[in-house]
This record gives C-alpha cells, structure tokens and sequence, in this order.
DNA sequence: GATAAACCAACCTTTCCGATAGGTTGCTAT
DNA sequence: ATAGCAACCTATCGGAAAGGTTGGTTTATC
C-alpha cells in the first residue's frame, strides 16, 4: 500500500474545500459530516495541511478552514507529502535512506528509480484542480 | 512503501538463480551468502517463489533451486504478486475490497486507478532479464 | 548412516495505522 | 464581559503487519 488512509482522506478534505469556494472559512465539522469521517481523526489530518500551509484555520463562531492557494497551484503530490511518511516505493529510495552498501552490485536499483520516477511525476503533475473532473483524466493520464 | 523487503529480496534472489544459469540446482546458502541476507528469512521468501511455479526445489545433498522458465518470459510483477498482498497503491483498489459506498461521489477514484494502471504497466513489462541490464533502462522507461 | 539440503510450523518484537478521548486557546456575536 | 463556537493540542490504545528467529522434520546423496 502505497498511500494510507491519511493520505486518502487530506485528499477528500482538499477537495471538498476546492468544492465550496467563495464560502469563507468551512467549519471540519461540515467537511467530516459530507465525507463521512470521523471529526475527531479527521482533525489530526487537518493539522498537517495547516502544517503544511495549504490550509488556513480560523477560530471561533464563523471559523473553519480554507484553502490558502488556487487548486489549479497545488498537485497531488504536495498534498500527499504532508501525510505520508514517504512517497518512495522501497525503502532503499527514501530521501535520507542509510545508503545501501550494495549500490554498484545492485540490478534492482534501476528498477525502483524508474518506477518511483514514475509514480512521482505522476502525482506531482496532477492538481487538485484536476480532481474536481472526474470525467476524462485517469487511466489514460501518462506523462 | 508500495513494496516490502519481502518483494525486493524476491527479486534478487531471482536476479541472483538468473545470473548463474546452467549450473544446475543452486543451494540456498549459496544465495544467501551473495545477497548477504540471513538463510532463514529468505527461505520463508523462497517458499513462496517455489509454490508460485517460479523456482523449482531439490532436496538433498548436491540439491538447491533453479528457475523454471527463461528470464525472459518471467515479469517483475509476476514475482511480486507473490510476495506483496498487493500492487494497488491504495485499499479502495485492491482485488476484493469491499466496494466504497461512495464510489459514485468520489472525486478521487479516477486518480488511484490511472496510478494503478501505470504502476502495473510498468512493472509487468519490465522482465527478469531487464534486471540484468544493469546500465540503461529504469529512469526512462515508460510505457 | 552421516551429512547436506529443502521443507515446515510456531513464535516474537517492533512499528505504524487508524481511531478515540479529553482538555485548552482564541475568536465573534450578543 | 461573557457565552459559546470552533480550532488547536496532547495522550493513549488496539490491531495488524513487517521483519526476523528458533527449532524441528523429511528427502536425497555419498
């Protein structure tokens, strides 16, 4: 498994927000109640994206959250890095991985940097806005 | 982490039975030692490999394992399916996964299928005998 | 019959995911 | 000013899976 729940659900979460623009601040409350996750995890995934800076919070009566960037500006990618622990298909590609002492001898290598190329140029080229079509993209959506 | 020591291992122990061919049955031990992995754990991976129809065992004395088709014809997605649960990047694509009730909603799906198409793609036509060659594939290998 | 090797079955430890619970701070409307 | 709303913070927990270990049994060869 590639991306975890997490992950999947910061997606549904940005793209409800990117679903209700020009509303103001959208209280989690709301969010959770139209994704159908629990308020209470759904906030410790919300404190990532505001980590990250993608969302912006705003407290009491009339607060919630809001998207801090246009979808067009933000990619898959980046919403998925703030989640998941890393977006590496093997542990040998993690950034800051104790270099693997094999590395000349290895003839996986090769196949992991072209796979993990792969996935990364994917997800990176994909936005947010992208996500609100559900229609055509998919499948066919190879760089 | 879409694939687990347990794939990686498999692969090279595959790479490894590829890399000596025509010597007959190759013990184990002898695997073991070159990939510098403990013979324990990967006779529990080479067990997996053997019931897949991948390798052929021999026990006793001058006994071992070989592969039981050419390099050529053997994918790396065949030899990980074996060792992985799975290939899907995330549950809701997993062969079996109880059908998300929101499947009709979700802005997400075309995402995780197209990513799944082209994680498949790659790997299943990326062979055994690609793994030999060190030097050029990998990075610009796209289907 | 001793030795080499595949095979088999438990077991254990660590890590992380998914989730829950309860409390604190800051903002706005009355 | 203050009541109530909603974001924010911290801690804990059960379960699953990964990664690995230990010990034993069967089959073949010399």
């Amino acid at each position: 498994m590639l991306i975890s729940t997490r992950g999947r659900y910061a997606l549904r979460v940005m793209t409800d927000l990117a679903e209700h623009p020009g509303e103001g601040f959208i209280p989690l409350k709301d969010i959770a109640a139209r994704q159908e996750i629990s308020e209470k995890y759904l906030e410790s995934i919300i404190k990532l994206l505001v980590k990250g800076k993608l969302l912006a919070g705003l407290r009491g009566k009339g607060g919630g959250y809001k998207l801090t960037r246009a979808p067009e500006t933000i990619s898959v990618a980046e919403i998925l890095r703030l989640t998941e622990e890393t977006l590496a298909p093997v542990a040998c590609l993690e950034p800051g991985a104790a270099a693997c002492s094999r590395v000349g001898e290895c003839r996986t290598l090769p196949l992991w940097q072209g796979l993990g190329k792969l996935i990364e140029n994917y997800l990176e080229n994909y936005t947010l806005a992208d996500l609100l079509h559900t229609d055509s993209r998919g499948y066919d959506y190879v760089i």
